[in-house]
DNA sequence: TTTGGAAAATAAACACTGTTCAGTATATTT
DNA sequence: AAATATACTGAACAGTGTTTATTTTCCAAA
């Protein structure tokens, strides 16, 4: 049977304690995946860092995938942070010109929570069961928003904000993940080390483009 | 001590037994890769699938990375089909409307093969040994060339080929590659059954938008 | 304070993965 | 026919995510 402890106040550390031991486990990921990357990061590793044997990050996380999901959780709140401390201009376009230098930025910085953000499909296979990406919608309206505004005070050519919004993104997205994954890479006519300096151009003329 | 036969006769036709045999091991893995999904491409499926044991697989190819590489050279055969059949306009910016349709196209018949050129990392492993990617390599220049001609004849408002290339590309490919890793569904405002018209929209607007 | 039972943690196994290596079978040369 | 080089494979290693039966820990009532 169901046990309900007449002190609430146990079941309420009990709450604590298990939020803490998911804290843990999501900070051991975190940890991981930016000092030694992404592959390293296995529940057997995890376990291992956190002292704990790998069957008990089951009785916490379902799957790898949804422990993932908690990771770029985490990797969305440290994006939002840089958004917050580098988007603060009051002309819409500036800001979104500060918004895409931010954007790469942390794309340099954090190359590997980058992959798990936008790139790695693991974390998405939890999003089957849930009808939203809590993760990602937040920075995806902050941008959109940012498109209505524009769009709005005509500062740009667009017409539509879902277009808009895709467009900007995506055209980051491409040239970020292009170079991620080692695709402009020894193709004829880009030397390796031109590269980081060819995409930022682009960006720049093409936020100059789609200027109004 | 190496042998050397004298008869070049059969040293001709080891090579070829060498070469056929490396061709079934590739088509295997394509036709597992289209049929299944990529993630069911292993040594011991492949290996199965041509009735050999696993280890007489690494005769053939020094990891399984290697073996990816030859897939990828396969797709990028066939993406290259796609774009002889379809690109054959005298303007040529008309060329590249043509381009941009046939790339959109392939990444939606064969996203497990986008996946595979664009987007996983283990095929490109083995180019730390090579000094070029051959298989991306005549796509990125027919791509590169055509640009130059569009510079050279002033129908884009690019200055340099490099940029205006690799934002072309990136372009579509960070739309594609948001979509086909699940990055779209699920956001606000965004219906998922609207995504693949949305980004046909956005490619449309840009070359529209590109255009001089 | 001891005992009953729920909750938390784990050891061990399962079914996979890529990869290596010793040993066997086949083919070619002497 | 014997020697040798080539082709192949069974079995193992080290790793992965995950499940289950078992043990340990904890808390509440007798």
């Amino acid at each position: 049977m169901h046990c309900k402890p007449n002190n609430l106040g146990i079941i309420e550390r009990k709450e604590r304690e298990k939020a803490e031991m998911r804290r843990r486990i999501v900070d051991a990921a975190v940890q991981m995946i930016v000092e030694e990357g992404y592959e390293k990061v296995s529940i057997r590793n995890i376990a291992d860092k956190i002292e704990y044997s790998p069957a008990t990050i089951y009785l916490y996380y379902k799957d790898k995938d949804e422990l993932l999901y908690d990771v770029q959780s985490q990797a969305f709140a440290t994006l939002a942070e840089e958004f917050r401390e580098k988007i603060n201009a009051v002309d819409p376009f500036k800001r979104l010109e500060q918004l895409a230098v931010a954007y790469l930025d942390f794309s340099r910085q954090h190359p590997e929570l980058y992959d798990l953000m936008f790139i790695i499909k693991a974390p998405m296979n939890t999003l089957v069961e849930k009808e939203k990406w809590e993760n990602g919608d937040p920075s995806y309206d902050a941008l959109h928003g940012l498109m209505q505004e524009c769009i709005e005070k005509k500062v740009v050519k667009f017409k539509d904000a879902t277009i808009a919004t895709l467009s900007v993104w995506g055209f980051a997205h491409g040239l970020i993940s292009l170079h991620l994954r080692g695709r402009c890479t020894k193709v004829s006519r880009v030397p390796e080390e031109d590269i980081p300096g060819v995409i930022a151009t682009a960006i720049d003329e093409y936020l100059e483009m789609i200027k109004a």
